[in-house]
DNA sequence: CAGTGAGCGAGCTTCCGCTTGACTT
């Protein structure tokens, strides 16, 4: 009996394939890489044509160990990783780590999981594609090089921990670029004029606005003059025909922004909900930059349309990925059945499987026709005019099922406005009308998936690392899902009712922002340095530029190694000046004033610890002052009275309960201290205005919430609690956090039972405990 | 968790893309 192994990417994929090939097949899974360069040394050789040196990543050992051993039981082994340039690298590097024979192996490719689509494959399978392996190879070690030669520079020059790289770096641009404009805008005001109207015989009202923004008051109370007791007739009546075509399906881009805008998901929320879905085997597979649908999707999803909704819903479509650097080697993310209208589940993958089954019927559905009709009201002795405009949808098509969303607008419609039934020439009255002073609006700063969106445009990331680079960026302190307070600001509304022209002030706020990403004192910093030195590297056109390179490699016109010493033989020699480079001021640091006290310089810089303000300078035996900024404070905008503002702190507040209580600001932000404990205190009090009974009451808020964190103590050893958590109810026993198997009533646990799920755990094989918490995470 | 930041110098940090669990308090 033949003996075949088939290695894929996931362990998912692998499953479904089982069951198409039969026993003769045994399918595994590789996860996806199973060798890299070393996680910490550069493992390139320079000197040696950037050979790169690999190694298997302890985690990955025991899977290589399975796999090595299956493969040597095998007759044949069949590659069947993704047809990209990743996928060709893995199975290349599952050749040499398996230690495979040509006369044994065999690789293949599909690009649908379904029966016909896989033995095609097996029957029509080719050789590893070692020019688009080079192209991997290539464009693994530039990342590499880029990377590791890069955050080192930034170490030295600016603070410990930094990073730079290809795609965060370029992220992070895009965000503080966007934030200098938005401080460079200037809003400039106009007048909006909106009148309600009705046709003379008729009592069915209707908007109308005015075809041109009006400079100032003064154009408006004019305009509103010449209004005043004029009558009204109509003009110019158009009627055109409007049609409106689906999106096509969702890729991991556009997912990921119809989920933040629809359902209010983060990146990584959406991709973590989608795995659960791909892994049940609801959908297809979540990571990929296609909108191609397989030919028997194509045809249940038609054949849905046809008997649910009626032939005149269908329209059969083919989509064409247009983004730069899109590789293809996947399905677009649509339902596995598209006949099951839902699924069982949480709420949220309900939600997100219902998106994406909507958008996917809706990507096959016929144009909506609309008919649209403007109408223009004509005003006596005026240039300007009024236009109406009504919308009537003749034939709802695809809108029936899905509406697509826009960042600029969250009020995605269907509704229609009609017009009352008018003519050229017909009196039309206008009830009042009014003209409302607005302002011009600032860009639109960007949300994670907004950014993702600009991203993809760009060819910079792939679907897999969107939401890891979002994370990253974060976890690095450059950008921070903000919260701007926005200002009150004063508008008139001018109104002409009943012959009468009144003015009157209102108040709105604007420029209020929540859950944006805004750039951080020390990812302005870093971005202006890179942007200094490293103009090349961040490039909007550096990835578009180098992708070319790769695909040159990957047709086998390029040696890879010949490419990557071009780039690194300009780029090392600019990283060592760099770094040699005295620069005259630390990076960022600006000088504020004197204080007045001492006589001595005030300045703000990035220190080892973040943003800093400094008193004195560190020369002969005086020691400077320093004091971290706060959280809203920026060394861009922070003015010299603020700065010395907090040098205030510490400061003690008074006596509570015969101890001290002070208050001061750590590296965890503002705290009051009492007794040797600390409490944070929180957003809605500064640690400079804090009163005495404020700060009590945040001491008593602390106490009463500790008490409830115990839920259970045991007479026959103290050590032993148990206790409510973030994360539910565990078990602590010595200093250590102990997990309570699923499903457990915690209200009934008795001594003995916590001792037993403690041995449990303890003597579970092969489970290492960790004692330290894992990299502190912010 | 929680008085760092100069300067000395040890030893540490870091990339992008492929994939999932194990684990968090």
């Amino acid at each position: 009996m033949p003996n075949n192994l088939v290695i894929v990417e996931s362990p998912a994929k692998a499953k479904t394939i089982e069951k198409f090939l039969g026993k003769d097949y045994k399918v595994m899974s590789s996860y996806g890489h199973i060798r890299d360069l070393h996680k910490k040394n550069f493992s390139i050789d320079t000197e040696n044509g950037f050979k790169p040196i690999y190694e298997i990543p302890a985690e990955k050992k025991e899977l290589v160990k399975e796999l090595k051993k299956a493969a040597a039981d095998a007759d044949m082994v069949w590659l069947a990783s993704d047809e990209d340039r990743e996928g060709e690298a893995i199975a290349w590097h599952l050749y040499e780590v398996l230690g495979l024979t040509p006369e044994k192996t065999r690789r293949i490719v599909f690009h649908e999981i379904t029966k016909p689509a896989i033995l095609h494959a097996i029957e029509n399978p080719r050789d590893i594609d070692y020019n688009l392996v080079d192209a991997q190879q290539a464009r693994r070690v530039l990342d590499r090089i880029v990377g590791f030669e890069l955050s080192p520079v930034l170490w030295k020059k600016i603070k410990p921990a930094l990073s730079a790289g290809r795609v965060q770096s370029v992220a992070v641009r895009l965000i503080v670029e966007r934030e200098k404009e938005i401080e460079a805008f200037v809003s400039e005001q106009y007048y909006r004029v909106v009148a309600q109207m009705h046709c003379n015989d008729s009592s069915s009202k209707f908007d109308a606005e005015l075809n041109r923004r009006l400079r100032d008051s003064e154009a408006a109370k004019s305009l509103l003059e010449a209004c005043r007791g004029a009558q009204f007739t109509v003009g110019d009546i158009a009627v055109k025909p409007l049609k409106k075509s689906p999106a096509p399906p969702f890729t991991t881009s556009t997912l990921q922004q119809e989920a933040a805008r629809k359902l209010g998901f983060t990146v990584s929320q959406t991709m973590m909900v989608a795995q659960r879905l791909y892994e049940s085997g609801h959908i297809t597979y979540m990571r990929t930059d296609s909108v191609n649908l397989s030919t028997l999707a194509i045809k249940s999803i038609s054949e849905e349309i046809s008997t649910n909704l009626g032939e005149q819903y269908l329209k059969v479509r083919h989509y064409h990925t247009s983004s730069k650097g899109a590789q293809e080697a996947h399905e677009a993310i649509r339902p596995t059945y598209i006949n099951k209208h839902e699924i069982a589940g949480t709420a949220q993958e309900k939600r997100l499987y219902e998106l994406i089954w909507k958008r996917t019927i809706a990507s096959q559905m016929a144009d909506a026709q609309i008919e649209k009709t403007t109408a223009d009201i004509i005003i006596p002795g005026r240039d300007e005019k009024f236009v109406a405009t009504g919308e009537v949808i003749k034939f709802d098509g695809f809108l029936r099922v899905y509406i697509e969303t826009h960042d600029d607008d969250n009020t995605a419609t269907t509704d229609e406005v009609t017009l009352p039934p008018m003519k050229r020439g017909d009196i039309v009255d206008a009830d009042s009308i009014t003209a409302t002073q607005r302002f011009t609006q600032q860009p639109p700063r960007y949300t994670e998936a907004s950014l993702v969106k600009k991203l993809e445009e760009l060819g910079i990331g792939r679907p897999s690392t969107y939401a890891p680079t979002i994370s990253t960026i974060q976890n690095r302190d450059y950008v921070e899902k903000g919260e701007k307070k926005g200002t009150e600001r004063k508008y008139e509304v001018i109104t002409l009712k009943s012959g009468k022209i009144s003015s009157a002030q209102k108040s709105e706020t604007t420029g209020a922002d929540k859950g944006k990403l805004i750039p951080t004192d020390v990812g302005m910093v870093v971005n202006d340095f890179l942007e200094d030195y490293f103009p090349q590297i961040m490039d909007y056109n550096f990835t578009a530029k180098i992708e070319r390179e790769f695909d040159e490699i990957a047709d086998g016109q390029v040696k890879w190694n010949d490419g990557i010493s071009q780039f690194y033989n300009q780029f090392h020699p600019t990283v060592e000046n760099v770094s040699k480079l005295r620069l005259e001021h630390k990076v960022g640091e600006r000088q504020l004033g004197i204080d007045p006290k001492s006589g001595k310089p005030v300045s703000v810089k990035i220190g080892r610890f973040g943003p800093l303000v400094q008193i004195g300078t560190a020369d002969g035996d005086n020691k400077p002052l320093f004091a971290p900024l706060q959280k809203g404070q920026s060394v861009n905008t922070i003015t010299l009275e603020e700065a010395l503002k907090l040098f205030d702190l510490p400061r003690t507040l008074g006596e509570f309960e015969g101890s001290e209580v002070s208050v001061g600001v750590g590296r965890f932000g503002p705290y009051v201290k009492h007794d040797g404990k600390y409490v944070s205190i929180p957003k809605d009090f500064t640690p400079q205005q804090i009163t005495l009974e404020e700060a009590i009451h945040l001491i008593e808020e602390k106490r009463t919430s500790e008490a409830k964190k115990v839920l259970k103590t045991f007479p026959e050893d103290p050590e032993l609690e148990v206790l409510n958590g973030r994360y539910g109810v565990y078990i602590c026993y010595k200093k250590q956090n102990y997990k309570i198997p699923k499903g457990t009533d915690t209200e009934s646990l008795t001594y003995e039972d916590c001792k037993a799920i403690i041995a449990d755990e303890a003597n579970a094989p092969k489970k290492k405990r960790t004692t330290t918490r894992r990299t502190a995470k912010k």
